[in-house]
DNA sequence: TCACTTTTAGATACTAAGTATCTTGTCATT
DNA sequence: AATGACAAGATACTTAGTATCTAAAAGTGA
């Protein structure tokens, strides 16, 4: 990893260079254009903004950076699956269904919740998927608005 | 609506009605595969329980059940998109990641924490989607068997 | 540095899920 | 029976992703 690196990029390399995959020209462009979005995107999004990459490389890098834990995919409101940078780890999203952007939440407290729930229901609980959708503080606005 | 079917396709046949869709012979034979699986479902699924049906047609009343509320999507784990039976409203799932058996959790009472976790992050809730994995109480089984 | 092995890239073909379009058929109504 | 609206089926297309194959790089050790 070269010392021009972002720190974030740098973070997704050794991710990667830590499960054994190698540090290479078109992955390095890929980690570059996905740290640099805050919010969600396709494979084609990545790869209308890097053409001179294979389709082939786009999909299997997003896959290796998703088994890397540096990229997740986020499930829209419509059910499409976009990725996005991510937190390593068990974590939900804030998503704006006006710009996009999409922010990570940490600490998940919902557990303990889900296990009486599904306790009633006899079910034992191995994991869930969450995601919030709203609008963030610049899209929600009306107020302070000139309208 | 024939008086030989199913509540459940009743019902079904019904929603549809009021939407004013109309009850054809490809919809009902769709409606009746639908209310006899209470595990998820894919549209190709459906397909090959269908074969007399063609594929634009089970694409499509698929699409007018999820309007009319009596069908809906359930994400997996691995992020696919199945069908299934549904209560009309807003509720979450329980699915069974052994067998595939899944539960409606109607009531769903998470709505205030998430409005105060997103609070935190400017964020204003206007949405949510949850899913719950686990193992019902047949796949769960362990104490009980005979291994 | 050369040879060797492994990994990776890119091209391409294919699959899966779903949408769009077009023609024909069916239904309801007058 | 004629008309107009809706529905069905065939088909082509789109989108997201996987599989396969060949060639090019990268790492390894003599």
């Amino acid at each position: 990893m070269s010392k021009r690196d972002s720190p974030i990029v740098a973070h997704m390399l050794d991710a990667l260079g830590e499960k054994g995959y190698r540090d290479t020209a078109p992955r390095r462009a890929i980690v570059q254009a996905v740290a640099q979005t805050e919010k969600h995107f396709t494979a084609e999004d990545l790869r209308a903004q890097l053409p001179e990459v294979g389709r082939a490389t786009i999909y299997r890098s997003l896959k290796l950076l998703l088994d890397a834990g540096v990229v997740c995919r986020v499930l829209l409101e419509d059910g499409n699956l976009h990725y996005q940078l991510s937190h390593r780890g068990h974590h939900h999203h804030l998503l704006c269904v006006e710009c996009g952007v999409s922010e990570d939440l940490t600490g998940c407290d919902i557990e303990d919740q889900l296990k009486d729930v599904a306790a009633a229901h006899q079910f034992q609980v191995s994991g869930h998927w969450l995601e919030i959708y709203g609008r963030c503080l610049n899209c929600a606005v009306p107020a302070a608005s000139s309208l």
